[in-house]
DNA sequence: GGTCAATAATGACTATGGTCATTTTTAATT
DNA sequence: AATTAAAAATGACCATAGTCATTATTGACC
């Protein structure tokens, strides 16, 4: 159908435009009615396509996923744990050159998650890829654990971004790494000694 | 100085007015007018205390660190394990029994966590406590861990928050209490079987 | 190609968050 | 009690997010 060609081509230019503008002036210094005169279409129309104007940063998260899936497909060196780690250093890396925008979405994101969701999150599709990645892995005999993938990944993704959230404060990207680290290593090994 | 007598209270009853309007009518239905005129002061009086709307949940978090102490410090039976998750478990009752607003403060301490934080948070406040509470059974020789009491803690808490969010979606308390169980357990053996 | 219903665009309008120059209050000092 | 400088309160004002009744566009059908 034509009409939903269209539209979708109109989101893109909204969310295209806004992202261009977040980037040059920071998310709160663009008005909404600024980035519909620059696609060329009026204010109203912008609420058409997002009910609000954070709406789009849920948007912008998505012009990342083939980053995003770059990194985990990447090939690896060495034994399951370190590659796993290697993808989450990367993760933060890609995190931290983009962190202005990239800490809304974060945020955005989890404000989401938290309402009900009628789309699956940014966040969602990142621990699905870890948990793929980690079945694969015991499929091959290279991870033995006793606990589901899902679960598995959910832990360690829920280390990930607590370490954007309460590193984003201060920390250099080295710092931040070697927090991941710790608590990577405390949840890979068990919090216990038993 | 009797000026600072003032002004506490002021801001404490703008907190407790907001809290109030909050739960009977849902955050975003309440205007800061209305607030301060329940209050009794000017609408701009408002902005002296908190730069902005958002900002006064911080201080609603406040509001339940008496509650959250507790808990922490209730007396529990079982080994360690099972007491620190028993506290989480309350936890979670806790959030879930004022979830509407509790979801915002969540979002909000999040988010102010990553800016640049004055005061501490109430998430680091949270975590604290937990480190607390594993050091001390280090130091009584109920937890045998290579790993420092701080990244346990973090670990433990960031799956905690982790639960809050992806499962506030639809769950209910016993679902997320066996999700948090699960994650909880993985963290604390460890993900991998070595 | 004319008719019509569904879909989408529009922009005037409203509500409210947040600012700020001005006024009022406070308390220290003489 | 008069003076004064600092602190705090005020509310008119502005910017902009979001609404919605109206208008324009589309494409299906005859």
């Amino acid at each position: 159908m034509l009409r939903e060609d269209r539209k979708r081509n109109t989101k893109e230019r909204i969310v295209r435009t806004a992202i261009q503008l977040f980037k040059e002036k920071g998310y709160a210094n663009v008005t909404v009615e600024e980035i519909t005169r620059l696609c060329g279409i009026a204010k109203g129309t912008f609420f058409n396509y997002f009910p609000k104007k954070e709406n789009v940063l849920l948007h912008v998260g998505n012009s990342y996923t083939e980053l995003l899936s770059g990194i985990v497909h990447k090939p690896r060196e060495g034994n399951l744990r370190d590659r796993v780690m290697a993808i989450f250093r990367d993760f933060l890396s890609l995190y931290l050159k983009h962190a202005d925008i990239l800490r809304l979405v974060l945020i955005e994101s989890i404000q989401s998650a938290t309402g009900s969701a009628d789309e699956p999150t940014n966040l969602a599709v990142f621990q699905e890829a870890i948990r793929d990645l980690l079945e694969e892995a015991k499929n091959e005999g290279a991870l033995r654990s006793r606990f589901d993938s899902g679960v598995c990944a959910s832990v360690l993704v829920a280390i990930f971004y607590q370490t954007l959230i309460s590193g984003s404060a201060s920390a250099d990207e080295a710092a931040m790494a070697a927090i991941l680290q710790e608590q990577f290593d405390a949840a890979w090994e068990g919090i216990s000694d038993e």
